[in-house]
DNA sequence: CATCTGTATTCCTGTATAGGCATATTGCAA
DNA sequence: TTGCAATATGCCTATACAGGAATACAGATG
């Protein structure tokens, strides 16, 4: 993946927000949803940029499509995901997406990533 | 400085290039040009566009503009100017720029931002 | 089959950029 | 002053998104 690629994945709010959210565990998109609270549409747009670009996967679980990052990243891709988790933590918009999410998983308890909507 | 914003400056590997080069010393306009080779239009516009979202910083020396990353730096540039770096070392591209730099400091030593062309 | 749910896509409009060419600008030197 | 060197800017065209509205699609369920 080339770096600029990279960088072009990062420089939109939203998608920083998924992508963090990533590299704490999978999510579908309705998860997202209700964590970014934006609209399906935006949602969904983002997250097939990003697929497009390889920056993301996906797999099929009965009517949810859940998004992961990939198994294998480059060192590049490493170092950059470890570099946004950094600097997002002394972020209040990012914080608040992890709380949400934990508390999301909480509710969803234990199936997160199946029965997840 | 939002985060989105370094991103931005990041998504071009012309820029890229610019950046690396800077955190190895200060440049002025002529020496990108050389070490490039890209013509004045597109390395002016370039650091035109970093310049303009606070990316680097600019001195006048006689009839030279000597282009310097910002002395203070946010947590985060610092970090991604870190990360960036660290992705460099390992890309064929910028090793070239890196000696194409040191060639010019050698040639034009002591003086080389100044009696810079 | 009919329908519902979750997700993707198409069409549209507005905005941002990339990069080239020509030209402007600024400071220095003869 | 005239001219040159270094740099910036305006105008142009092509391309890429962002985001909303409406719609399509695919799988599950009744």
């Amino acid at each position: 993946m080339e770096l600029t690629q990279i960088y072009e994945c990062f420089c939109d709010r939203t998608r920083l927000r998924i992508l963090h959210l990533l590299a704490e565990t999978p999510l579908c998109v309705c998860h997202f949803q209700e964590i970014l609270g934006e609209p399906q549409v935006k949602v969904s747009k983002h997250l097939a940029y990003l697929r497009s670009r390889g920056m993301v996967e996906t797999k099929q679980e009965k009517n949810w499509v859940i998004y992961s990052l990939p198994e294998q990243r480059g060192r590049e891709l490493e170092a950059n995901l470890k570099c946004l988790q950094d600097c997002a933590s002394g972020d209040p918009e990012f914080k608040r997406d992890l709380r949400a999410l934990t508390k999301l998983r909480r509710r969803d308890e234990p199936s997160v990533a199946i029965a997840c909507c």
